[in-house]
DNA sequence: CTGAGTCGTTGAACCGGTTCGACAGCGGCG
DNA sequence: CGCCGCTGTCGAACCGGTTCAACGACTCAG
């Protein structure tokens, strides 16, 4: 493999003239600067990252911890992961992806090491407990996801409230009274799943300022657990006409269920749901929702963290917490409750 | 950021002291290697990754290349990714997740530039333009999926022939006479993807030993595209009493199909799917399956890399080309045709 | 008592880049 | 004509590890 001093001989000039050459943080000859070019072309040189990250201390390559839990819905993952891998190497970075189940030493090995110039955490619980090594360590970091203390860190979410409110707002518009809502399993909640309260919290208040009853209910995440409480819910509240689902298991098995049931979408049910537009593609679900944009979220992330990696005066500024608000989308599977019969819809 | 001259100033030796006190590389006094190993904790030492890849040309690092079409049912690929990740880590190495659209590119710049130890390749076309850099690289590399040419390279896959085969002898050996394969999105085909008509001439061919009509059709990979096409072929093949489906989309859209239909599995039709133990999970479906074991072929590439990649002897021996021998999990979606009806079962 | 062999330690070189300070050569100006 | 300043190039140092050859001290055999 060629090295910078093979491009050097064969252009007849110095390794120190050849770095500049190549790289242009000086002024060069054209002549030399040709030579150069054409002897580094000839020899196929890339210059090897490792002696590069010890000369600039930058390493061009950015972490991302991401955690797998068996109890969360894990085709939802990969949008975000896509969306930082992609973000990054538009950016000219590539994405360490760790995986492992003990993060806080996983942070700190990547970290210490300097195998990356900054890290995009995910997956962030209530006190997620890599966030002490994260403010420590020299790299800056940015969250996908809103933890207990921000200080110190960039943070990106969903404004899971505001989603909240929004989705018991234009049900209570529409006139409906009494609302599910369908929110993840309780393990989320007990491991710190911060997004799962915060919606839940928001709507429930909501609801009440609005005189609407809103039944709260934790979920599954999996088949068929999901159908069981599905239909048990369909039960246990038959007055209900309003079902909101921040839960990505419940939305996906919804369909088959109202089905069995002879229930018709938005006549007997309306719903609501929150997860991404690739979810909803990929599984066809026939309902309006929040859209909650994993791939932007982690692109913001990526975008903010290499402003910080690479401007000196960028990593001073304030901290920024930067909530996307959230849109609904809409697939008119919402109307007023007991809304007369439209004609069957041409098959 | 403490460096290995620290550590040796601190324990009052010299560096490259200290460096066999930490490695082990050669004997050290008990005394000393105290003395090194109390510094190096005391000042948090941790090795530079760069410059330790740069003395003894290891990265530790494994790249991974992963391209995601957006014809292709996204979710299914997170199980490989794990699968080279989790495993990756258990054997001391961190992962490069590359989703660069132009993947010789991406595999040129992570090999030359001597970022990654060794790569493993997926989504493997028959012609991929990938193999003939992977090929010249210094880095071993390791395949997951078949390509038309194996050359120099060790490969992993399921055996989708093999599958193609136990599918149809499965039913014929029940009775079934008339039978629908769905196979991916001709999209699919056309870019490469091998297994699609690896498993599908199999299936014909063995149909047509055993005197079984099998219609074998192209699919789709989304909603509602795919539900459509089911029900088209149900229409069109009224005869047919089972269905083959090697299509993660149509899979999971078949339930709600069924369902509308008033077809029992497997009293009106039996179903044998292709997919991850994983993926029916997730979906509860409700079929017997093949395996496709997305996790152990990862894992596995990334052991016989790991392999090349440590062992000076392990480098030279021959390339392998392994095949995971298809295992049907029976999950009751198959019955002769036309048996009498079961009581129905409890809810 | 001396020479060989062991053990533990060290200084120096090296991996392959980047970057700083110095300097040669040149044209322009006073 | 001498000096200044600019342009382009070079040598050397540095980043932070690993590893090799050498060497001093000590043991032990002859």
């Amino acid at each position: 493999m060629a090295t910078i001093g093979d491009v050097a001989r064969e252009a007849g000039v110095s390794r120190s003239t050849a770095s500049y050459a190549l790289s242009g943080k000086r002024p060069i000859s054209e002549e030399v600067r040709r030579r150069v070019l054409a002897a580094a072309e000839a020899l196929a040189y890339t210059p090897n990252a490792g002696a590069r990250a010890l000369a600039t201390s930058q390493t061009k390559v950015l972490g991302l911890l991401a955690q797998f839990h068996e109890d969360e819905f894990a085709p939802a993952m990969m949008q975000y992961i896509l969306g930082v891998t992609d973000t990054a190497r538009d950016l000219g970075y590539d994405t360490l992806l760790v995986t492992e189940a003990d993060g806080a030493r996983a942070l700190r090995r990547i970290t210490d090491s300097r195998m990356v110039d900054g890290v995009v955490l995910m997956n962030i619980a209530q006190d997620d407990s890599r966030l002490p090594f994260l403010r420590a360590a020299p790299q800056p970091g940015a969250l996908v996801g809103l933890p207990g203390d921000c200080s110190g860190l960039d943070v990106f979410d969903l404004d899971f409230e505001e989603a909240g409110r929004v989705m018991v707002e234009h049900l209570h518009r529409l006139g409906h009274r009494e609302l599910i809502l369908i929110s993840q399993p309780e393990h989320v909640v007990e491991r710190g799943g911060a997004y799962v309260w915060r919606l839940r919290d928001a709507a429930l208040e909501r609801a009440r300022q609005l005189g609407v009853t809103l039944h709260a209910v934790y979920g599954e995440s999996r088949q068929p657990a999901v159908g069981r409480l599905l239909n048990g819910l369909l039960d246990a509240y038959p007055s209900v006409t309003g079902l909101l689902i921040n839960n990505e298991a419940a939305a996906a098995a919804l369909p088959s269920v109202t089905y069995q049931r002879g229930l018709r979408v938005p006549e007997d049910l309306s719903v609501i749901g929150r997860y991404s537009d690739e979810f909803a593609a990929t599984f066809s679900l026939p309902y309006s929702f929040i859209e909650s944009a994993p791939d932007r979220l982690g692109s913001m992330a990526v975008r903010q963290l290499v402003r910080r990696v690479e401007s000196p005066v960028a990593r001073d500024e304030p901290f920024v917490v930067r909530f996307i608000s959230p849109e609904l989308v809409s697939r008119g599977s919402t109307a007023p409750p007991g809304a007369p019969l439209p004609p069957p819809p041409a098959r």
